[in-house]
DNA sequence: TAAGAATTTGGTCGTGCGGTCAGAAATTCA
DNA sequence: TGAATTTCTGACCGCACGACCAAATTCTTA
């Protein structure tokens, strides 16, 4: 057990750890969309994984190594699912077109990996704040390239000049808000949101036609 | 002790009984503001108003009526900021624009108020999620008022055809997003950040030039 | 001022948490 | 096969919480 050496990689570790690992994620994701960060214990989590408390202990340094797992193979999965899709776009209304559909496509088809980041978001967010959370850390990157695709239009001369950081801030938060609605209401027409989304930033990022 | 009969309206309570309730409100939000929702306890709540812990469960049934309190308390104090500056407005267009400047108005003069209202947030949503918080209950009317303004400048003929669901909610987003960037950077330029909004915005409702 | 009501105290209670541990079981490998 | 290693179990620890209460104290009022 060196997983403290290892936090993050996934090293030279046994098939046995690796499975476990991943099974006690994929439970730790149910449990907390289930019942929330809090009502998610280790015991609960264990109850669901048919195993014993202590197996979560053996293979993670702590409930907080647990989380940040949940925070990494999350965030892996949407941008497995989010880059292609920006990639094969040219301009860069194009890129935020295809970043605004591929953000909502992937909270309409993992809702509970959203349930989960959310709550999580939630929980570590209350805390005493001093440090930086896993949470912030993991989603700071997401924001940054954003940006850097705002910047990338303006440069263009496809965007007029505005904040770029608050222009990527009002967006993500306009995703974020979108997961929290589908929170309270799963049949949200997911599709058309998008599109709204995507009207409603096209007008307010691009140059006045001339 | 009949909390159970009144709980929100202040009805028929002693002096001392409103005295200390309004103590207790203002500590617990203190306190929840500068360690978190799940480390204000009722013993540091009491610890910081001076009194025994006992005492707020003698004044309030739980602690779940207590943090209802302090988001009534709260939600009253941002309305009377706002209202009077809404009120002034004629256009559509405008009232919006005093919507989201004294929207974060008060955010930059009322940090603690934040950041208590964003924990408690983050707190009562990640619980079990079956019945409405408090939280939202509370929030979903300004939602909607803020969708009837929307409406209200779409039949003036000054606002172009959108969804005002969706966009009365990417509103909402962008302001909330606006107080979670205040509890990592206090010294964020309000006055810029608001003219920003101000002007996304008009350009993603107002009806194109003909 | 004296009786009664309102308020406060300080302590206790049960609960559930994350984490630990000795030893059992399973697996690996020589 | 048999020893060494990895993995797992189930009981247990200390802790902090919200709730509760009997007794002490302060305020009201007749």
């Amino acid at each position: 057990m060196r997983s403290e050496i290892h936090p993050s990689g996934q090293g030279d570790r046994s098939f046995v750890e690796n499975a476990r690992r991943a099974q006690i994620i994929d439970c730790a994701i149910d449990a907390i969309a289930e019942l929330g960060y809090a009502n998610a214990s280790l015991a609960e989590i264990a109850r669901r994984a048919g195993i014993s408390k202590g197996v979560i202990s053996y293979h993670f340094a702590g409930k907080r190594e647990l989380i940040g797992e949940i925070i990494g193979a999350i965030l892996k999965k949407a941008t497995a699912v989010m880059l292609p899709r920006m990639k094969a776009e040219r301009s860069a209304a194009g890129m935020l077109r295809a970043y605004i559909e591929t953000n909502l496509d992937f909270l309409g088809a993992n809702p509970n990996c959203i349930h989960a980041i959310m709550k999580i978001g939630a929980a570590t967010r209350d805390e005493a704040d001093q440090p930086k959370t896993d949470y912030e850390l993991a989603f700071q990157p997401a924001v940054r390239d954003l940006e850097k695709l705002l910047r990338f239009g303006q440069q263009q001369g496809e965007f007029r000049d505005f904040s770029t950081r608050v222009m990527a801030a009002t967006i993500r938060s306009a995703i974020d808000g979108v997961a929290f609605q589908l929170e309270a209401n799963s049949k949200l027409d997911l599709k058309a949101y998008a599109n709204e989304l995507v009207i409603l930033f096209d007008l307010a990022t691009r140059k006045a036609a001339k």
